[in-house]
DNA sequence: CGATTTTGACCGGCGC
DNA sequence: GCGCCGGTCAAAATCG
């Protein structure tokens, strides 16, 4: 999983950063052609390897002793399967759409260029904004096609793994384009930034029709429960954006905005702003508050997409569970506070615990892997954003698969809503 | 009943 | 100063 950062604020946040990996990306635009790239680079999975050790940030190191609930999986991924280069030059767009592979190495590759720090501590959370080192091979979530595994545990996806994190812009857009990573920083677009809020983008495969959703964009969820406030169409861009803050608490400032990359449709930018307050949410808090099912979410979401976007995305229904970046940061940063470093390894405790109890066994099961992978587009701080992303494991998977196989529901939805990443696998659909 | 979603209106920042 | 645009508010609707 590579991350890309950028220092939003150097950039003021003007700057869009497009990362682009793989062939022929799915989003539909042509790389080259793009008037936007600044660059490109080709994807080298050579030196994917490398980077993991080192910390990225404070937080990486922070997180590192922290437990890893997905250590199996990335152990697997570690594996043969993720260092497969051969996948390197896959189409990243295919892939967090199909799930055929990962471009983990593309990332990796994005962040050298941006100047960013490789080295990450060998915990989840700092693989997971690296890039996996290797390109794995991952399944499809909507072709369900197996990767070759050992264990079926080293199959299932983290939900981190899932998703290569790009930071950059919000309005990113994310898209592959041949073998080739491209970040564009397209002339200011306009995009206005209130203050200096700290920002964390988050690129991720937006399997919109997987879910059977007709509207619904699978979002990856964490265990914070967030409440939309508002939608809103953005110039510019067909899909409307989100906005949504956290219901874990009453004062937690903590919001995020989805939106889907106007350049790659199959890319659901999620940007997380400001911190959380309060302490990681346990799985049933962070689903309280949450009742309303998807389904009938679904449908209200659609109505208020724009025409245009009919098939749209905004119904983020599924995010209440989404990420939070800020957690993680706040956690580390405040150490003793609230949401301090214990309060979150508790969390991650938990979360492993139920992990390894029903989320894997189901997925073993089913034998899935994913490949989604989010993309950290840009992050105002660094730490907040690797926060976030351990925050983010769990559920990136959930939203991506919310409805997981048919055949497996039951036991899905047991896990599913709070922290059952895989439990959405089902992209059959789609 | 409580919580969330929807959606139009309002506010503030930014560019011209 | 004006207009555009993004972000937020808040009432109404919806759902379990």
């Amino acid at each position: 999983m590579c991350s890309f950062w950028q220092g939003m604020e150097s950039d003021q946040g003007d700057l869009e950063d497009i990362v682009r990996a793989g062939a022929g990306g799915v989003g539909g635009e042509g790389s080259s052609s793009n008037p936007a790239v600044d660059w490109q680079f080709s994807l080298e999975p050579t030196n994917l390897t490398s980077g993991i050790e080192e910390p990225i940030d404070d937080l990486g190191y922070a997180f590192s002793n922290m437990p890893d609930p997905l250590l199996h999986e990335l152990d697997f991924a570690a594996g043969s399967v993720f260092f497969n280069g051969s996948n390197s030059n896959m189409d990243l767009a295919k892939m967090n759409a199909r799930g055929d592979g990962s471009v983990g190495g593309n990332n990796f590759l994005a962040q050298k260029m941006l100047g960013e720090e490789t080295k990450r501590p060998p915990n989840i959370f700092s693989r997971m904004l690296q890039i996996s080192p290797t390109v794995k091979t991952a399944i499809s979530p909507r072709e369900n096609s197996p990767m070759v595994s050992a264990s079926p545990r080293a199959i299932k996806p983290s939900p981190l793994e899932g998703y290569d994190m790009i930071k950059s812009n919000s309005s990113m857009n994310c898209s592959v384009d041949n073998g080739i990573v491209q970040i564009s920083t397209p002339r200011n677009q306009g995009i206005k930034r209130r203050k200096n809020q700290a920002k964390q983008v988050v690129c991720i495969p937006a399997p919109a029709a997987a879910n059977n959703r007709p509207t619904g964009e699978v979002v990856p969820s964490d265990h914070w429960a967030w409440r939309k406030y508002g939608q809103k169409p953005i110039k510019g861009s067909p899909y409307p954006r989100g906005y949504y803050r956290c219901s874990s608490s009453k004062g937690c400032s903590a919001r995020k905005q989805v939106e889907r990359s106007r350049n790659d449709p199959n890319m659901l930018v999620i940007t997380y702003t400001s911190e959380h307050n309060h302490p990681w949410p346990t799985q049933r808090n962070a689903l309280a508050g949450s009742t309303r099912s998807q389904p009938t979410k679904n449908n209200s979401a659609t109505k208020s997409l724009p025409s245009t976007l009919t098939s749209k995305p905004t119904t983020l229904k599924e995010e209440h569970k989404e990420n939070d970046t800020d957690n993680a940061s706040s956690a580390i940063t405040v150490g003793g506070s609230t949401t301090s470093g214990g309060t979150v390894k508790d969390e991650m405790r938990e979360i492993e615990k139920e992990m390894s109890m029903d989320v894997e066994d189901q997925e073993y099961d089913q034998g899935l892997s994913h490949s989604y992978r989010p993309l950290m587009i840009e992050s105002n701080q660094s730490e907040d954003f690797f926060a976030d992303l351990g925050e983010l494991e769990p559920d990136p998977l959930n939203l991506m698969f919310p409805q997981g196989f048919t055949a497996e529901k039951s036991d899905e939805e047991r896990v599913d809503k709070s922290l059952d990443p895989f439990s959405l696998f089902d992209w059959s659909g789609n």
